[in-house]
DNA sequence: GCAGAATAGTTACATATCTAAGTAAATCAA
DNA sequence: TTGATTTACTTAGATATGTAACTATTCTGC
């Protein structure tokens, strides 16, 4: 049961200030727009900001991995991946053992860029957090960590169409 | 200062599952499929539905009241709403009073489907919330919506562009 | 070793969303 | 009352993102 969680009257979710999702569009809008706004002047889309990030922490993967990570489907990876190798930020390299991967490396360029492009980050959470106790601040990840987790099969079904019944 | 708030440690936001606006844009794509997967065999999808939901509330806005609630900008009102319309689900009428103004209403068909619509939300916020107490889904929309202030600024100094300096 | 299944990546195409620039109508200022 | 400004909407064009379907490679079970 699911019942008792919250108030399930449908008319309060008639009222998008009530629908977490909303919230979270809202916020994730107010974010890219805050965060983009800094990284354009350096040239770098928010886009290609979040596969920066997976690949300043770990060089070297596989597309496959880096769409895991990022959180994006294969094929906006490609498009990423391409918008990134145009601007000279990543080069591509068949993996030799298995000719099917392709992984993908960071030049000294993104590597340049990284110390220019964290504080932003850096900022824009500083700003998004002002007036949340560290303890709040962590709450929100903590509580916003749980809703994906409930969300995630669901959000999964759609990606494995082989498994459906 | 903003320093004060959360740990501002640079390495700390390499990491996505560190990042507010990682985890908001996860959970808001989340709520997206959970809702689309329930949305999409009744016709309807999650772009529609957001502007639905706020003309299910109030009928015979303008386009862009209904862009400020929805939370879109106005080209992107104009393409829901072309879609809306060519799917029977609303008419735009020019507003005698003031000829720029086109307000939207609804069909019957629109007020037809609400009642098997509003269950999806409904359902999806249930599963995002599972395991929540309603305290916590409390604490998280109030959390999400100082976040959203927050940065409401930021986000809004793109949109006014004669606003510069 | 080979046929069929699984895996990695890509292409093709559809939506959604945005900014910038354009049009038409209303308002304001002289 | 007319020229400049503001407002409401639209168009044009870019980016981001997704699903479905394709190719190439590898693995698996006989």
């Amino acid at each position: 049961m699911t019942a008792d969680t919250t108030p399930p009257d449908p008319s309060f979710y008639a009222h998008p200030e009530n629908s977490l999702g909303y919230l979270c569009r809202i916020a994730f809008r107010n974010f890219s727009r805050a965060l983009e706004k800094r990284t354009l002047p350096l040239g770098v889309t928010a886009g290609q900001w979040r596969f920066l990030r997976v690949l300043w922490a770990e060089d070297g993967l596989s597309q496959r991995e880096l769409s895991r990570r990022v959180g994006m489907r294969e094929p906006t990876t490609v498009v990423a991946l391409k918008s990134l190798e145009k601007a000279g930020y990543i080069r591509r390299e068949p993996n030799a053992a298995d000719r099917r991967v392709t992984n993908v490396f960071l030049t000294q360029a993104a590597r340049d860029i990284e110390e220019r492009l964290l504080p932003c980050v850096v900022e824009v959470n500083a700003m998004a957090t002002e007036g949340l106790t560290p303890t709040e601040a962590n709450q929100l990840r903590a509580l916003l960590g749980r809703v994906i987790d409930n969300l995630q099969d669901e959000a999964d079904t759609v990606l494995r169409r082989a498994g459906g019944e």
